[in-house]
DNA sequence: CTGTTAGCGCGTTCAT
DNA sequence: ATGAACGCGCTAACAG
């Protein structure tokens, strides 16, 4: 059916093999064979077979990337870094969509395996203690990004979460905030949850401040779930100047919460948000928060996924936007 | 180096062609030869080789995604939806971010080629007019969502974009606003920008409202755009009561354009929005806004890419919300 | 029920 | 500079 390069070898009257070495422009046919030969590949209009070149030369030029929520502007910017680098390189990438638990993961393993990947890079939230063992049971080189595996064995490309969020918790100390909740991803998750809520009590305690577990609350880093958090900590008359997110999205629903019962931000309430998508450019007002960068960790987890290469710590850094304000006194 | 068929068929002592049969659950073996070589695949741990596969049998299971720029909201949606059908009837997709002028269309459409996808989801924007040839040049089946190409000859899965901008410009009309901006996208745009802004027009008309010139912008969809063209509409003093916005990006920078000003939301200045992505829930008056079921064109057009059929019109609602507010008097 | 064989389209020796 | 032939891993007849 397709046109295949015995096509243009019998059409320019020299062997397959001829064509083949013109094609992977290699040596060892003349110039005007050349020429015959690509005259030919235009008019037939012949184009390679990736999956029989795979077959024989082992390399499909295709890695996998597995995310758990394709539809997130976090999730966006990543793939955008990923597919960049991925791109110049010469290389195509199949997103799977592992949903919010990662419940479709194994299947898609199993597919990226079967299909020849040559890599496969990990950007869903969590990473579940068994999989490492799956993972090198498929004996493909992996990459997490913006998460990490619990052993040291799988190289990851992420920022270091729990300075980050000292960092983060500390500028909102600085600037005299001293009561502060917190709204975090669950401690459960040992990647984005638990070190985040590390750093922020790490914060408090540098500076002796005592903390306060009513401040507390937990969610799943949706604007939804940072909405509902803070709603409730608001209605049950908690006393705080300042709250940390954990990601923008939650810091957004924050505003959204705060703005339903007409507290002021930041005059009454200084919010900090985490990641610095678009989310944060877009709020209003517009978020001051703990930059991770996402395109670029993107970038760098391809590279070191193809080229290989130990772990990587990206480096965060605080946004200051408008959401965060100066407290005069205490 | 990788495991084979031929491994597990000299393991268990039968033909690859037995195996072959049982692995693709076809007839004609007994219980016991398949529990044996169930084992062995399970033992060896044998993955079938899709690259293979697809040689012999002509199915890679795979498509093309083509869009103009992953990282956005809009983008995503489309994304999830269109990932979310392909994971149910067993299709990877491998996505291709074009650029957001397509600049990348042509080399991604030849290694879609190279790689036999089944087919291709084309969703980026513009649909320029040289590229209907190219892509039938192709030879595969091609589905355009939410765009379409200029001849009928494509299918496509969209929003009727002329309707769907008259019925949110009446909406605004409805509540009693006669000064309308508009914030559109290109009139070269001959899918998501002339139309809108001839349901625009057309909704003005019905409503024997003048059109005013001096009310309409154009930008490219994006958040910064809108904040652009709307701050400058409102420095130069243009007398207008609400704004149609083209996508909910360009509508929150409306929002931030008028914040900076002073200009309250709803109540000196409606705003509609376009698409109903997460921007506009997240958005500081939540927008009211024109949706297009994004998710759901997704899955409907990967359906019609991979079963055939024709052309479909997804349909779209307008969400209240708000940003758009009652006008009292005239 | 099971095995043999012929390709699928291509890269790659090894000749010439 | 060029060609013949083998094999990549698998499915699909065709034999038995």
């Amino acid at each position: 059916m397709s046109i295949t390069i015995k096509d243009v070898a019998r059409k320019t009257g020299v062997s397959i093999a001829t064509v083949s070495r013109i094609v992977n422009n290699q040596s060892g046919y003349s110039e005007q064979t050349r020429k015959k030969v690509i005259m030919a590949i235009e008019d037939l209009g012949y184009s390679p077979n990736a999956l029989a070149r795979g077959l024989v030369g082992q390399a499909t030029r295709t890695v996998g990337v597995l995310l758990p929520n394709v539809s997130s502007l976090f999730a966006g910017k990543l793939l955008e870094g990923i597919e960049a680098a991925a791109q110049s390189e010469g290389y195509s990438i199949v997103v799977c969509n592992t949903g919010s638990e990662g419940e479709r993961t194994d299947d898609y393993l199993t597919i990226l395996k079967q299909k020849r990947v040559e890599g496969i890079l990990y950007a869903s939230g969590d990473f579940p203690k068994d999989l490492g063992e799956k993972i090198d049971g498929l004996g493909l080189p992996v990459v997490t990004v913006a998460t990490r595996s619990h052993e040291e064995t799988i190289p990851y490309v992420k920022v270091d979460d729990q300075t980050a969020a000292f960092d983060g918790t500390s500028c909102l100390i600085e600037k005299g905030h001293r009561s502060i909740a917190f709204l975090g991803g669950g401690l459960s998750d040992p990647v984005a949850g638990k070190p985040r809520f590390d750093g922020y009590l790490d914060a408090l305690k540098a500076h002796g401040i005592p903390r306060q577990d009513s401040l507390v609350r937990f969610g799943d880093f949706r604007f939804e779930s940072g909405k509902r958090e803070t709603g409730r900590l608001l209605d049950e008359g908690a006393a705080f100047t300042a709250l940390f997110a954990s990601s923008d999205e939650m810091a957004v629903g924050a505003l959204h919460a705060a703005r339903e019962r007409g507290v002021r931000v930041p005059e009454e309430l200084s919010v900090l948000g985490y990641d610095n998508t678009l989310a944060a450019e877009m709020a209003l007002p517009p978020l001051t928060t703990v930059e991770q960068p996402l395109h670029a960790m993107g970038e760098q987890a391809f590279r070191t996924l193809i080229n290989g290469g130990g772990s990587l710590t990206a480096k965060h850094a605080i946004i200051e936007r408008q959401t965060v304000r100066q407290i005069e006194e205490e």
